[in-house]
DNA sequence: TACACGTGGAT
DNA sequence: TATCCAAGTGT
């Protein structure tokens, strides 16, 4: 929803103070974000984040930026051996396009993950977040960062609302975009303040206001916390989707270190109709490769 | 603009 | 147990 009016100077300057001394005091020493960290980790990290929680992207990401330190590193190696790595992180396409920008970074940008904006949004699974959080955390570069921690966060302290809309909106840029500090590395200091805010504090389901830097500032406190209103937020159905049988059968190939007879993937998924329209669009999508008899394998 | 796209922990 | 949701993107 669009706020009644943009907050004034002195509002802002208060929102940056509070919200800066306190990731200061409480922000996550997390390896994405240690100073020896490279643009290059820095994108590895913000693919396993989307919509994956950061526990579960530790250990992964380790892993990763040991075995392939650099773009050229990955590059070198088959797609399939990304979609094996990325484990069980869930919705493996980043992987593979994880793999597209390693090859496009070498092909195109000599190596180096690009500083630009529109340069990165232009490769394979960055879009409008994660090309603003690469150019922002990586290279200090001056871009609203609006993710859903960012964007809960504004729509509560600014808005009042307890949710953000369900799609990113005109007016959440507006505002993002009006609370953004001038100064570049401050920008990108205070994106990261917010999401770790949303993160730690002013989370979807509880909410800690009491240890919440901006209580005093908060549109959402200051009216008695009034429930979402609007449409219910869609659940997401999951057992006996194309979904979970996708992620069974490719679960089967990721464990495997050779090809896989048909056979065992009809052992997998009882369904015959799903298993093969799931199979169908895993080929289709470049997750997994048919063998020219009856098997099929991870791509090379 | 909705919907598809994995997985597992929290409530 | 069922539902929510976690640093989104592509179509």
């Amino acid at each position: 929803m669009e706020p009644p009016t943009l907050p004034t100077d002195a509002d802002v300057a208060a929102l940056h103070a509070a919200c800066l001394d306190w990731y200061g005091q409480n922000a996550r020493d997390l390896p994405w974000r240690r100073t020896y960290a490279t643009p290059w980790h820095v994108m590895v990290s913000e693919f396993m984040l989307q919509q994956t929680p950061v526990v579960r992207v530790l250990p992964m990401y380790e892993a990763w930026v040991e075995r392939w330190p650099r773009p050229a590193d990955l590059a070198a190696e088959p797609v399939g051996e990304a979609i094996r790595a990325w484990g069980r992180l869930g919705y493996p396409r980043r992987a593979m396009r994880l793999h597209e920008c390693a090859r496009a970074i070498v092909e195109r940008h000599g190596g180096e993950v690009p500083e630009d904006r529109d340069q990165l949004r232009a490769l394979p699974g960055v879009g409008e977040y994660t090309s603003a959080a690469i150019a922002a955390f990586a290279y200090g570069r001056r871009h609203a960062v609006l993710d859903t921690n960012v964007r809960r966060v504004l729509s509560r302290a600014i808005t009042g609302n307890e949710h953000p809309p369900r799609t990113l909106t005109r007016p959440e840029r507006v505002l993002a975009e009006r609370l953004l500090p001038a100064s570049p590395p401050v920008a990108a200091r205070w994106s990261v303040a917010v999401m770790e805010l949303g993160a730690l504090r002013c989370s979807a389901t509880a909410p800690d206001c009491d240890r919440c830097p901006l209580r005093t500032h908060c549109a959402w406190r200051r009216t008695g916390y009034p429930a979402h209103d609007g449409p219910p937020r869609r659940a997401q159905a999951y057992a006996g989707t194309d979904r979970q049988c996708r992620g069974r059968l490719l679960g089967v190939l990721r464990d495997s270190d050779g090809p896989v007879a048909g056979s065992e993937l009809r052992r997998a998924w009882d369904d015959h109709a799903q298993r093969e329209r799931a199979l169908d669009s895993l080929v289709a999508d470049g997750l997994v490769e048919p063998l020219d008899g009856d098997g099929f394998r991870l791509p090379r």
